[in-house]
Order: structure tokens, then C-alpha cells, then sequence
DNA sequence: CGGCTGGCGTCGT
DNA sequence: TACGACGCCAGCC
């Protein structure tokens, strides 16, 4: 069971819907201050597919970045029904999932 | 083993 | 509000 591994696990565990970031994310899985490496993890996902890394989000409420593109991120989160204006989430407290 | 990088976060200007 | 500088940690070279 390595860092990475829990990472994928915690992500699976948002419902649809819902989003998470980095540093929560980090927090989830033992990482005060983690935030990098989570996104070094997502970009090695092994199971794209699988794990959404879609619905990790920056803490301001940004996209961030994305291995098939911000915009493909940004359409796929809006299908899932969260309101992006700008590249950011509105109701991203509330859209928010805490593990 | 040492150093650099990156889908970030936060604080200061 | 916007931009730059540091700090953080797992990978890669």
C-alpha cells in the first residue's frame, strides 16, 4: 500500500458531483503539506479511467491542470453538475466533498 | 544518494 | 485583484 495507492482510494471515494483538492487530499491520506506530490500522483495515475482525478480541484476553487486539457476537465465536472464560470467553480464550498 | 521538477498552497508586495 | 517568492513531498534523472 503506498502514498499513491491510498491517494486513488480516497479519490474514489468522491461521489459524482462532488470535488475535492489537492491539499485535502493530501491531508486525507497523512500530508499536512502534500499538495505536490498529489499532483505528481494524478499525473501518474495508473488507472485514468477509473480514478477521477477530474474532481480535484486548487483551493481557490480553479481547475488547475489536467493531462487531456483544462477544457476537457472543466466540460466533464460540468456534466457531472457542477457550475464553472471562468475556469473556476461557483458554489465551490458548497460543491466541496470532505472525506 | 543528491538535485530538480511539478496538474499546489500561502503569504507578502 | 494580480504576480512573485518560498515551502512542501513523492518521483524521476
Amino acid at each position: 500500500m503506498t502514498l499513491s495507492t491510498r491517494v486513488y482510494t480516497k479519490l474514489l471515494q468522491v461521489p459524482e458531483g462532488k470535488v475535492t483538492t489537492y491539499g485535502d487530499l493530501a491531508k486525507a491520506v497523512g500530508l499536512e503539506n502534500g499538495q505536490r506530490a498529489i499532483g505528481t500522483i494524478m499525473k501518474k495515475n495508473p488507472f485514468p479511467g477509473i480514478v477521477p482525478c477530474h474532481r480535484v480541484v486548487k483551493s481557490d476553487g480553479k481547475i488547475g491542470g489536467f493531462v487531456y486539457g483544462e477544457r476537457v476537465k472543466l466540460q466533464m465536472l460540468v456534466k457531472e453538475g457542477i457550475k464553472i464560470k471562468d475556469g473556476k467553480i461557483i458554489d465551490f464550498a458548497k460543491e466541496k466533498f470532505y472525506f
